[in-house]
DNA sequence: TTGTAGGCGTTATCAT
DNA sequence: ATGATAACGCCTACAA
């Protein structure tokens, strides 16, 4: 390995002059500078990253804590914090986050990452606290179920976004809406069916437990199954519109609905969250909640960066959405 | 920050001593093993691991360089190497790798890695170079169009896997067969056709230019617009069946077909490569080749973490595939 | 404008 | 069985 003590000794000149010349520091005279520079191309240097972090405690390191890295909705942010950071020269670190691993993310993490964002996982007072103790600033994407007062996050503005939803629902004469959620532990899922909930109730539109179906993870599959467990059963559906937790689910009853026969959205609404791709490409298309993943994604690295960098105050925002009707909703059927 | 010496200091022995005990290597008096638990406890002290990177010169990293994290080919293949890196402790470094940005690499990865994995990426030799020189090694998942003798690879055989699917279609009575793929740059998709086209031809099948169709990085969206266009120019196709590079793209193909009124399979079979989730959620379903993403991630975590610790030379290998029939072939219309 | 030297938190080699 | 102490490669006062 080439170190900067070989660079000097090439260039003819001290460790310190080279720092210089990487760094930009020093006002370095233009004939040295050059000499520096030749000597770093000749011998094909690049500074070492672990060691300019053990000295300015800085590691240019986020990480980042998906739920599920096969979920198309959390790489959609992915890609948006990957470029930003990579504007700002900084690298992701990933790391699917399990409940039952939590204690480890001090190990993982420690002196490693300047700063960490969750995907709303709701994490241990104590690790909120380890990584404050730290210094490794913490912020969310989605909000978390538990929040601690000290973790920041982002996330549109639910209510309101199932408010426009339900409007739109009620619109086409639906009285009896359910949801397709998670069986605990996704718990930004469980933000999502309260706030549903409260926007329905806010419009006097009921709510019963009975028209809650549940799937895991989030996942296509779990919700097809429920969905198909739910029509197997054979009695009439007992709401006429179902919103969804998130796309894959709603794809999955929808899935679910062509294989048991039963027409959308004639005999059944669709609506779901997030707008992912595939949201548009299914037959009906799905009416849904779009998420600006991209964006969030820009505003979040710019937020962490800029505390990182200035010490501006790391705090929660809210992101636009907007509602996308497409085919999957159309009038309540009787 | 709390540090070794802290410990230290709290549990009365030496800096040493704390070393000994975090990582069992000296026999340490069960006693004394004990204080220094106790104090690493109560300070809540964890090692800082760029410190002991830099000591050791290995740090538990293992860069990624996706060609687009928000493609679930791409992320089913990393769930596989997340899983199994963390069983070894190892943390994964995720990069969208852009061709003109190729050099930035060395930096971002500079004692940063202790090993690389491309997606295909064809690297420059130059790049290549580089890595060898610092010891880092380089693996690729999927066929590098430009070879490197020392870039090992994981790929599932295409020549046969497509051979399958060609005698699966020519069952059918499919006697011309195009290809929806990539313009460029995406090197991994030219491999596929490059495989297709010899298969094609071991069969005594044709294969015309006319018959490549061709969209932008995998994307569904741009296969949906290059097949849209075809279809806009009015003629009868000239193909029967059509292969694509990927199933984001057979389901563009699939979109367009429906949205121009093209049933398939009656008018188009479509057949694809991968075998994603959504392939088998269309309506109708895909015909495709399973691609064993999962067991792929993990077989290259293992490789690689046998060739870090014992030496284990890094051979390419080849995975297995399966050729999954679905709704989406059917005869050939004449 | 350039050089010297201390220190970042570890590990590991020697002594003891 | 334990303790000093020299690296690891870099940055940055401070000195020259």
């Amino acid at each position: 390995m080439v170190t900067r003590d070989d660079v000097a000794r090439r260039a003819g000149v001290s460790v310190a002059v080279v720092s210089y010349v990487i760094n930009n520091k020093a006002v370095v005279k233009e004939a040295t500078r050059q000499k520096v520079l030749q000597a770093i191309r000749e011998l094909g240097y690049n500074p070492n990253l672990t060691a300019r972090s053990l000295k300015t405690k800085r590691t240019n390191q986020i990480g980042v804590l998906f739920n599920n890295i096969g979920n198309s909705f959390e790489t959609g942010i992915a890609l948006g914090l990957e470029q930003k950071a990579r504007e700002y020269g900084q690298s992701l670190i990933f790391q699917t986050f399990a409940p039952e691993e939590e204690d480890n993310l001090k190990m993982i993490f420690m002196g490693r990452t300047d700063a960490i964002i969750a995907f709303g996982q709701s994490l241990k007072t104590e690790t909120v606290d380890h990584f404050a103790k730290v210094g490794v600033p913490l912020f969310s994407i989605m909000t978390p179920e538990l929040r601690h007062e000290s973790v920041p996050f982002v996330d549109i503005d639910w209510l309101a976004a199932y408010g426009k939803l339900a409007d739109h629902l009620a619109g086409l004469g639906h009285k009896r809406i359910g949801f397709m959620g998670n069986r605990l532990r996704e718990k930004h899922h469980d933000v999502r069916l309260r706030f549903l909930r409260r926007a329905l109730e806010a419009r006097g539109l009921e709510f019963r437990d009975e028209w809650l179906l549940r799937g895991t993870f989030g996942t296509l599959e779990s919700a097809y199954d429920a969905m198909s467990n739910r029509l197997a059963e054979g009695d009439e559906l007992p709401f006429t519109a179902i919103v969804c937790a998130n796309d894959l689910m709603a794809i999955g009853v929808l899935s679910a609905c062509r294989d048991r026969g039963l027409s959308v959205p004639d005999r059944l609404s669709i609506a779901s969250s997030e707008d992912i791709l595939m949201a548009s490409h299914t037959s009906p298309a799905i009416t849904t909640i779009h998420y600006p993943r991209r964006r969030i994604g820009y505003a979040t690295v710019d937020a962490i960066v800029a505390h990182l960098k200035n010490g501006t105050p790391l705090e929660s925002f809210a992101a636009d959405y907007e509602i996308v009707i497409r085919q999957s909703t159309g009038r309540a059927r009787d």
